[in-house]
DNA sequence: TATCTCACG
DNA sequence: ACGTACGTGAGATAA
């Protein structure tokens, strides 16, 4: 008979965990009483996988009893510094323990003790009564328990991927037994449990120290037989620190329980009981998985009550007749369309506020009607909608030319906080509490099932409660957009940056297939070439864009050196390769044939893909996205073209002016990020140098490298100085510098040392940048566009100074974004103004793409210039340099 | 769907 | 002691 199983439930740790885990979404977990419910959520689906996994028979959950235990009478400073317990977890604690008897699970805590001594205990019994036990945790403490009876589930990130401790895992992660394990833990120390260990021991020494000696008792015993050293003095002085510490490690196994393994056994589960948790909790998941059989599927009470339903009438033709509509007046309109990319997705409907009332319609042919279109096209007709830009390219595709759309729904919220980043209506709406919209993939289904739902009912409720929702969250958007000092930044940037690029993605740019086909059959012809060579070299053929099988081919038949790993084998990437080039001819060989590979398939037959019928391509420029505030490209990304090298420019050619002798021209900014720096940092150097002109990356050579003129700097100074200016507008790291410029740390760490020395108002921007953010809680630009920091207060170093080089590069990446689309709104008026046929077609972060005819070159080539470097007046000049062609790989 | 790799600023 | 440059999108492979 397979062995009875004991499953013990570390309660505290793993709520903690998956109150984090969901933390982004801490808002939207809340039940109608405003209880936060993310932890309880996340807390039932790790005990889902956890339980259908294990199958135990016997299941305890341990909770801390308080604030105080054994062990802050033998230190009391013990957990101390701790930040306490966030109210949004506490308030839901009660909840997971109703929960967990609902289910039939027993709890329990202890005064005096932690729940890991609870579960030390149980642990201890279990194995004596022949238990096979499984101990889930967020706590790696827990891992000493490990033994063959006992696995130890480690929480590795979120709730739902645990790794299994066992003592065989213990030993190949610490090198030491899960018992040895106490004893490293006694010379490390433990910061969250704010014991100290012995001075300048962590876990690398620990575990050698401990594999040697055994435990800590031993290697005091033979502490003078060491040779002498800095660490034999920290051992010897830190004695008491390393003796306390291993009390304060040890699980108490035997601790003064007063339920036994009897008391643990599961019971039924409470259906009724739970069902009432989960209507309480407004669960729908759980709910709706309560019922499998169909029977009655149970309302969601909740969801009812909150979704007091929308009126509406189905629009029909003699309707739109007696439509009065005046100047001034404001309607409210949602255009509705089934799939991402609104250039070509299918009409699903659309629906509209008149008066006071709300009509819907499948039939968007409806819109073309002379009264409904006039209205549209009515300036004077102020609109509401959700994405303007998609809504303006939508009805450019029924000949509607949208104007007055001046309330845009997904660009507010973007503003007001882009950490959640959705740009789905019923997302946004949950964030900002409204549970009345429904997302789009839940109507119209995701992946293959997407479709029109054919009940009218669902499709119109859809609809109307979208137009509703925009109008009910305007006033608390407009609100908080004014509250953050964003409404300039809203109303005279995005709003109008957003059709600027609406025209942009309509015009589109002109593609020459044959260019690209041409391309296309001469490196077929050179990656035919090189699949031979490779073969030949590596003594047989595999797939070589597969990094596992290169791996494989190269560290174990060829046996070259693994330079890197990833999570999944060998690392293949250039940084590797490049690395290897000199032992064998075949890594250049890949190199080059990965390379053209790339521009193959990416570009040529990418391209090639997406040319519409009429000879362009019409990307999607997201604007809701990134996290800076730049734009991003989607299908095709027309922000990654090759220019680097010489096989991938060629894909530029292929990009065309409209009229055959017409141009491209394209203008892009000098140095507008460094400049951003030198104008937010106030740095007095950095700034003469702009304003005098300088090469600004031999300036800082010069400067960095201590020389007398920059008539000294040679192209290496150069090029180590201009990673340096790089390096420091994305929160620069020794490592990384000297991992860019192949150099070593201490080196590296000199250029640093030096840069802020050269320009000493930088390092003090640097560190304000990260100090505002923390007392803020958020970055902001120029344009006080706001990027959130939560994980500034982050315990884990990694992820804390990630956040901080953050604080650094965002304002900086993002004012450069503001300006770029301050110039593109003033570049797209001029256009107007002038009457010009030249289209602006693509913007590229820092440079802006023109299509020009041939009788307005002169004009562009004047105005794009003034208009880019007078979009914003700085203490410093803005420079834009340009450059024309007949296709835009000559525009350079 | 996740991972790796590589294209751009 | 640890592991790190900032921001993106897309294709191929392998699960």
């Amino acid at each position: 008979m397979a062995d009875k199983k004991l499953l013990l439930i570390d309660g505290n740790s793993v709520a903690f965990r998956a109150f984090y885990a969901l933390y982004r979404q801490l808002e939207n977990f809340r039940n109608p009483e405003g209880l936060h419910t993310n932890a309880i959520y996340t807390f039932k689906n790790m005990l889902d996988v956890v339980l259908n996994d294990v199958e135990p028979d016997h299941v305890l959950v341990a909770f801390d009893a308080g604030k105080t235990t054994f062990r802050n009478k033998m230190y009391a400073d013990y957990k101390g510094g701790r930040q306490k317990t966030p109210s949004e977890l506490s308030e839901q604690l009660p909840y997971i323990q109703e929960l967990l008897h609902d289910l039939g699970l027993s709890t329990y805590e202890l005064d005096n003790y932690e729940a890991d001594d609870i579960i030390g205990t149980f642990v201890t019994i279990g194995e004596k009564e022949g238990f096979k036990v499984t101990v889930v945790t967020g706590d790696k403490d827990l891992t000493q328990l490990a033994s063959p009876q006992t696995t130890v589930m480690v929480t590795k990130s979120g709730v739902l991927n645990l790794e299994a401790y066992t003592p065989e895992h213990m030993k190949k992660v610490n090198g030491v037994t899960p018992t040895e394990f106490i004893d490293m833990k006694a010379l490390m120390g433990d910061n969250s449990d704010n014991y100290p260990g012995v001075t300048k021991i962590g876990p690398k020494k620990a575990s050698q120290l401990i594999q040697e000696y055994g435990t800590v008792e031993n290697l005091y015993d033979h502490v003078d037989d060491m040779k002498p050293s800095k660490m034999k003095e920290n051992l010897i002085n830190d004695k008491d620190k390393a003796l306390l510490g291993k009390k304060l490690a040890t699980i108490d196994r035997h601790a003064p329980l007063t339920i036994g393994i009897d008391d643990v056994k599961r019971r039924p589960i409470d259906y009724q009981k739970l069902r009432r948790f989960y209507e309480k909790m407004n669960f729908r998941k759980f709910l709706s998985e309560l019922n499998p059989d169909g029977e009655s599927q149970p309302q969601d009470q909740s969801e009812k009550a909150n979704a007091k339903a929308v009126a509406f009438t189905e629009l029909k033709e003699n309707d739109i007749n007696n439509f009065a509509i005046t100047d001034g007046q404001t309607i409210t309109f949602y255009l509705g369309m089934l799939g991402a990319n609104y250039h070509l997705a299918k009409f699903v409907g659309f629906a509209l506020k008149i008066d006071q009332k709300i009509f819907v319609s499948r039939n968007v042919d409806l819109l073309k009607e002379a009264k409904l279109k006039s209205m549209l096209e009515d300036k004077q007709i102020t609109k509401n909608v959700f994405d303007l830009k998609r809504t303006t390219v939508g009805l450019n595709r029924l000949g509607i030319h949208a104007r007055g759309i001046d309330y845009d729904m997904l660009l507010a919220s973007y503003l007001i906080n882009n950490e959640n980043n959705s740009d789905d209506m019923g997302e946004i709406c949950r964030m900002y509490g409204d549970n009345s919209v429904k997302s789009d993939y839940d109507v119209y289904g995701k992946g293959k099932s997407v479709h029109i739902p054919e009940d009218d009912q669902v499709l119109f409720n859809h609809l109307a409660g979208k137009i509703a929702a925009i109008e009910n969250l305007k006033e608390t958007l407009l609100a908080k957009l004014k509250e953050h000092e964003q409404d300039d930044l809203y109303a005279n940037i995005e709003i109008p940056v957003a059709r600027v690029l609406s025209v942009m993605e309509i015009n589109g740019i002109k593609v020459q297939a044959n260019t690209l086909t041409e391309l296309q059959d001469e490196f077929a012809v050179d990656l035919k070439k090189m699949e031979q060579q490779i073969y030949h070299e590596a003594g047989e053929e595999f797939n070589i864009n597969s990094p596992k099988q290169l791996g494989h081919i190269l560290f174990e038949k060829m046996g070259l050196k693994p330079i890197k790993k990833t999570k999944t084998g060998y690392s293949t990437s250039v940084d590797v390769l490049n690395q290897l080039k000199d032992e064998n001819p075949i890594i250049e060989q890949i190199l080059t044939y990965r390379q053209i590979a790339k521009i193959q398939s990416t570009y040529v037959n990418g391209l090639l893909d997406v040319i519409q019928k009429d000879g362009r391509v019409h990307t999607r420029y997201l604007q809701t996205l990134t996290a800076t505030g730049r734009l991003s490209s989607v299908d095709p990304n027309l922000q990654n073209i090759p220019t680097r090298t010489e096989e991938g420019k060629q894909i530029r050619k292929a990009f065309v002016p409209s009229e055959p002798d017409g141009y491209i021209f394209s203008c892009d900014y000098s140095q507008i990020e460094l400049r951003v720096l030198a104008q937010v940092s106030g740095d007095e150097q950095m700034q003469e140098a702009f304003r005098t002109g300088y090469d600004i990356h031999a300036h800082t050579a010069m400067r960095i490298f201590h020389l007398k003129s920059t008539d000294d700097v040679t192209p290496l100074m150069r090029r180590r100085a201009k990673a340096v200016n790089f390096g420091i507008v994305y929160g620069i790291s020794d490592y990384g510098l000297s991992k860019n410029l192949n150099i070593g740390r201490k080196k590296a760490k000199e250029f640093i040392d030096n840069y802020f020395e050269q320009y000493p108002q930088v390092k003090e921007y640097m560190n304000k940048a990260v100090q505002v953010a923390r007392e803020k809680g958020y970055a902001e630009t120029i344009m006080h566009r706001r990027r959130y920091l939560p994980d500034i207060h982050a315990k884990n170093y990694n992820v804390r100074s990630f956040a901080e080089r953050t604080a650094i590069n965002s304002p900086i990446q993002g004012s450069a974004a503001d300006i770029i689309k301050i110039a593109m709104i003033n570049m797209q008026k001029k256009l107007d103004d002038m009457h010009l046929k030249t289209k602006m077609v693509v913007q590229v972060h820092d440079e802006l793409i023109f299509d020009v005819p041939k009788d307005e070159l002169e004009t562009i080539k004047k105005i794009v210039p003034e208009v880019m470097q007078s979009a914003v007046r700085l203490d410093i000049p803005l420079v834009a340099d340009s450059g024309y062609g007949h296709n835009w790989f000559d525009a350079k």
